[in-house]
RNA sequence: GUGGGUGUAGCUCAAUCGGUAGAGCACCAGGUUGUGGUCCUGGGUGUCGUGGGUUCGACUCCCAUCAUCCACCCCA
């Protein structure tokens, strides 16, 4: 019988690691919710065209990388690239800002492009997004980044380092543009393949290029933060000085920018040199995009995001994923039919108030049944034979400290949680 | 898309100069143990990724292909 593999660069999350990705979603949950966002859901597949208008044509995600089909109606349909496009879509088709001054929601799911794979870096993979609607004030842009501070610092990920720019907006960046390329073009011979291509479609994105040559042009480039006008340069300032207040440390670098079309002013990204990532050692970023919603068709409306990288960020998580599981607080053994009722029982009773426990069921011998509980890392043990049966008493055996105390089997709760505590 | 590494048991990996494969882990049983996890003994499975080529003979050499990993590119 021939056997069928997933799809290149679509994998299986297993046991033990999806313990690590529960453990990292448990956290985005609740701090999300103490930052006031809401949980939304969109589709995994939007019109070709939210994605072409929406992430924009210039942006190799769009020019190569998309999962674009045709359905049975002929439409063009896509997998999401990216989670953004689809919460503008549902912001604008909802009305959100008619129904609310500030919207603030976050959402998770799997993602798809089509690319090369390598460490972090699949064609199915996950995003955590946040996005922040109907505010453009730099507090926010500051509170954002606190947030994945926050983040970060609660999932034990270290060390990190926070990279702040303002990439402008509107004319602002149009001054930069042509100064860039005034600057980039007496250079072009000096410049890589794909940077002379860049010159013209998408000159900022020079200023990310990894060639060495390019480097060495570039560090000579104008610098973007010279060119925002006094209204950027404030709020860019006052974003710095709300993180300061904050206490989240940060770097600005001038030449940091996003591979996406839509961002405006602020952009953010965070590297860490844990969970050896190598090159790819992004695992959350995002910006401002204030001119998206217009764009796509809804009210003018400011708003801020950012997508956490979820394979990323897990791999830079520390302690084996395992670790993460819930220990288990009970292992049965039984031996025998009447005992194995007995303790599907007791272990029903036991989950019910909270214990996690495992009961062997098969009829197996003991020696195979403690060999378990020891391989699951039980805490405690108990051995259900036809004396423990007969007398409605046993012994619970504490595994690490190989010590065991009396139990009378229907006290059993009142027991264990006195051991566990 | 470009360059490099690796594909052998369920998992991690060995196999000399080319002579039709082995260990650990895991699993079960037995010994010891309190019917009882760490110690000891025993128990078996491979289209050697796939297809072709060279050879008397290929896990081993050659070509192709697929998968996987790493770097680059790009991105989260």
């Amino acid at each position: 019988m021939e056997t069928t593999s997933s799809v290149r660069g679509m994998n299986d999350l297993l046991p033990p690691e999806s313990a690590k990705w529960a453990h990292l979603e448990r956290v985005c949950r609740e701090l999300f919710a103490r930052f006031g966002y809401d949980e939304v859901r969109p589709p995994v597949v939007e019109h070709t065209e939210l994605f072409v208008r929406g992430v924009g044509e210039g942006s190799d995600i769009v020019h190569k990388e998309m999962y674009t089909f045709r359905d049975r109606s002929d439409r063009s349909l896509t997998l999401r690239p990216e989670l953004t496009a689809g919460l503008a879509r549902a912001y604008i088709e909802h009305s959100m800002s008619a129904k609310e001054a500030v919207t603030r929601w976050w959402s998770l799911g799997p993602v798809f492009r089509y690319e090369a794979i390598n460490t972090g870096r699949y064609r199915q993979f996950y995003q955590i997004d946040c996005e922040a609607y109907g505010v453009g004030e730099p507090t926010l842009d500051a509170e954002v980044i606190a947030m994945l501070h926050a983040l970060y610092t609660a999932l034990r990920v270290e060390p990190i380092t926070i990279l702040v720019n303002n990439v402008g907006r509107g004319e602002d960046r149009g001054r930069y543009r042509e100064a860039l390329i005034a600057y980039l073009t007496p250079h072009a011979d000096g410049l890589c393949g794909d940077c002379k291509r860049r010159l013209v479609t998408n000159p900022l994105r020079v200023l990310d290029c990894k060639v060495e040559t390019c480097k060495a042009i570039v560090a000579g480039a104008p610098s973007v933060l010279d060119f925002l006008g006094p209204a950027a340069s404030e709020h860019f300032a006052a974003v710095q000085a709300t993180l300061t207040e904050l206490g989240v440390p940060f770097t600005v670098a001038p030449r940091l920018v996003r591979g996406l079309d839509y961002y405006t002013g602020t952009v953010f990204e965070f590297t860490t040199t844990a969970g050896n990532l190598g090159s790819q050692s992004t695992i959350v970023a995002g910006g401002r995009y204030d001119d998206m919603i217009g764009e796509l068709g809804g009210p003018a409306t400011p708003a801020i995001g950012f997508g956490i990288g979820v394979e990323r960020t897990v791999l830079c998580m520390p302690g084996d994923a395992a670790t993460y599981a819930p220990p288990v607080g009970l292992f049965i053994a039984a031996h025998g039919a009447a005992a194995r009722r007995r303790a599907t029982a007791l272990a029903h009773t036991l989950r019910q108030a909270g214990i996690v426990v495992e009961v062997e069921h098969r009829e197996v011998g003991m020696k195979a049944q403690f060999r378990r509980a020891d391989k699951l890392g039980a805490r405690l043990s108990l051995a259900l034979g036809e004396s423990e049966l007969a007398s409605g008493e046993g012994k619970l055996k504490d595994m690490a400290a190989r010590a065991e105390h009396p139990v009378v089997l229907s006290d059993l709760l009142a027991t264990i949680q006195r051991l566990l505590a």
